[in-house]
RNA sequence: GGGCCCGUAGCUCAGCCCGGUAGAGCAGGCGGCUCUUAACCGCAAGGUCAGGGGUUCGAAUCCCCUCGGGCCCGCCA
């Protein structure tokens, strides 16, 4: 092969040999494996120093580091459920047997085990080896036992060999999983249905970004990737199905840094018959339910020790104007022409195009005044309708929408809004969102008007980022680290 | 888009300011060691210094371009 001359060559040469040797290097199967927790556990109730001969447990995972002894041997074995030290030695296994394990066997190969636990002289849980069967010989060498892959290129492009190198990598993307099943669990004891809808669509709508593109041979057209799911799931309030959500992918074709990714997972959820207040209700019992489920999935971890506490409901709330007013010290906001509130943003850092709608120069200054001070989840009620084209408006407050959003760390957590249901309010929306200029704009989706006009009930909506989500309640910085598998360039020559 | 930084052995890194022909640890090879855990001791081996161009007697090192990546700012949800 091309690649590495030697190492690969000298693990690929141990390969062809143990094959020559009647030793397959690749079996099939390893039945009636267990854990390696379930040694650990066993060896909770035996004395330094001491072994339990009469268990015996039979384990498989990858060697991490081999320490040997002349005659005898250490061997570091890692499983996803942990970590286990395996203790051979010539009076179990004879002079071949721990010759052709040292000579055989390499870090990073997939190795199976059977032996008695035995809790070393140094109080190492261990299991003391009495045969042993390579599961599959790694022609790769693996990273550097002690500091991992530290690339942050080469964790992204070749993410399984961050996984197998770094348990903490494996415990994150692990934790990710459980979350996600968790959320799933508390919808649907709340009786939402969990529904899948299209990938691919003719016009990306919902959210305002610019999509990716494909096409398709049969039906002979341009069709888009989604950039939010909510448009469809309205449609399913429309036919009757009341509590309806979805977790899956939305594609926007924009930069990417350590908040946004090209292909991310969206939560969704509308629920007929009730508003944006319930709605918060519901939130404060999906974190805290969240938040228990991190403190099971990461015992130990400062995101464990603090999950739970910091998303105790009920959380507290601020009213978007007046906690702008209050942390920037600028009085009657809604008061102001868009000029003096462009004047505003502008002094406050941001530079957004002079023909903005108002509510944009609100949207930057809340974020540059406000949401870096939202510290402990915090709910931010009624925006002013400017900066929300398709939320209902109050019903009390002139010049505001029925809308929150949850924030923790600065991250925002959640989008709410008391849904807009009356299909002439909603054409009219759309049609001013394609006439305003310089901005990314809804796409005008002519058969969800048509669909409102057969008679949306009363609604709440939510949206969820699923990897901000795990990033907040993990206590993780960039969103690379929450995402399998990423995009990347073309890797540079040589 | 602007600024700063990084790319050296399979992996983790030093060397770069101040130019003299590449260095350590891990992993691998050989030898030793029956309680180690980043095991230890000895010997030998391992390189397109991201790629290209320039300056120079001489470039990993200085300059320019390109590629890939990171952080900050801007833009974007």
């Amino acid at each position: 092969m091309d690649d590495d001359p030697t190492l690969v060559k000298e693990r690929r040469a141990k390969a062809l040999r143990l094959r020559a040797e009647g030793r397959e290097p690749f079996p099939w199967a390893f039945p009636g494996r267990v854990p390696t927790e379930a040694v650990a556990n066993a060896c909770k109730s035996i004395a330094q120093g001491e072994a339990d001969p009469t268990r015996s447990f039979r384990v498989a995972g990858r060697i991490r580091a081999v320490r040997g002894h002349g005659r005898s041997a250490f061997l570091d074995l890692d499983d996803l459920s942990g970590s286990l030290q395996l203790y051979a030695r010539v009076d179990e296994l004879g002079e071949n047997g721990l010759a052709r394990l040292l000579a055989d066997t390499d870090p990073g190969d997939l190795l199976g085990a059977d032996g008695v636990p035995v809790v070393t002289r140094r109080g190492e849980p261990s299991l003391r080896v009495t045969a042993f069967e390579i599961l599959a010989k790694a022609l790769n060498p693996p990273p550097e036992k002690y500091h991992g892959l530290q690339d942050p290129e080469e964790r992204i492009r070749r993410r399984y060999v961050d996984l197998l190198a770094s348990p903490e990598s494996r415990a994150r993307f692990r934790t990710r999983s459980l979350l996600t099943r968790a959320l799933r669990r508390h919808l649907d004891g709340l009786g939402f249905l969990e529904v899948e809808t299209p990938t691919l669509v003719p016009i990306a709508s919902g959210a305002a970004a610019q999509p990716f593109t494909t096409r398709s041979r049969y039906l002979d057209r341009e069709l888009q990737l989604r950039i939010a799911l909510e448009l469809p799931l309205k449609r399913l309030l429309v036919g009757g199905l009341e509590r309806v959500y979805e977790v899956g992918h939305v594609f926007r074709n924009e930069d990417m840094d350590s908040t946004h990714a090209p292909e991310f997972t969206m939560m969704e959820l509308y629920w007929a018959y009730a508003d944006y207040t319930d709605m918060r209700g519901l939130l404060e019992g999906l974190y805290g339910s969240l938040a228990l489920e991190v403190a099971k999935l990461l015992p130990g971890s400062p995101a464990a020790q603090e999950a739970p506490a910091r998303f105790r409901a009920p959380f507290p709330t601020v009213d978007f104007v007046e906690e702008l007013e209050r942390r920037s010290g600028i009085r009657d906001l809604l008061g102001k022409s868009r000029e003096e509130l462009r004047a505003l943003a502008r002094s406050a850092g941001a530079t957004v195009p002079e023909d903005s709608p108002p509510g944009k120069f609100l949207d930057k200054l809340f974020e540059h005044y406000v949401e870096p001070t939202l510290d402990r989840p915090t709910f931010v009620l009624d925006f002013p309708e400017s900066t929300t084209p398709l939320a209902k408006r109050h019903r009390s407050r002139p010049g505001r929408v029925e809308r929150f959003e949850l924030f923790a760390r600065g991250i925002e957590l959640g989008n709410a809004y008391t849904e807009l249901n009356d299909p002439d309010e909603q054409e009219r929306r759309f049609r001013e969102q394609l006439s305003s200029r310089g901005e990314d704009h809804y796409a005008y989706d002519s058969d969800f008007v048509e669909a409102l006009r057969f008679g949306m009930p009363p609604a709440t909506g939510l949206g969820i980022g699923i990897d901000r989500m795990v990033m907040a309640l993990t206590g993780t910085a960039s969103i690379k680290d929450v995402i399998l598998f990423l995009p990347t360039r073309e890797r540079s020559p040589g």
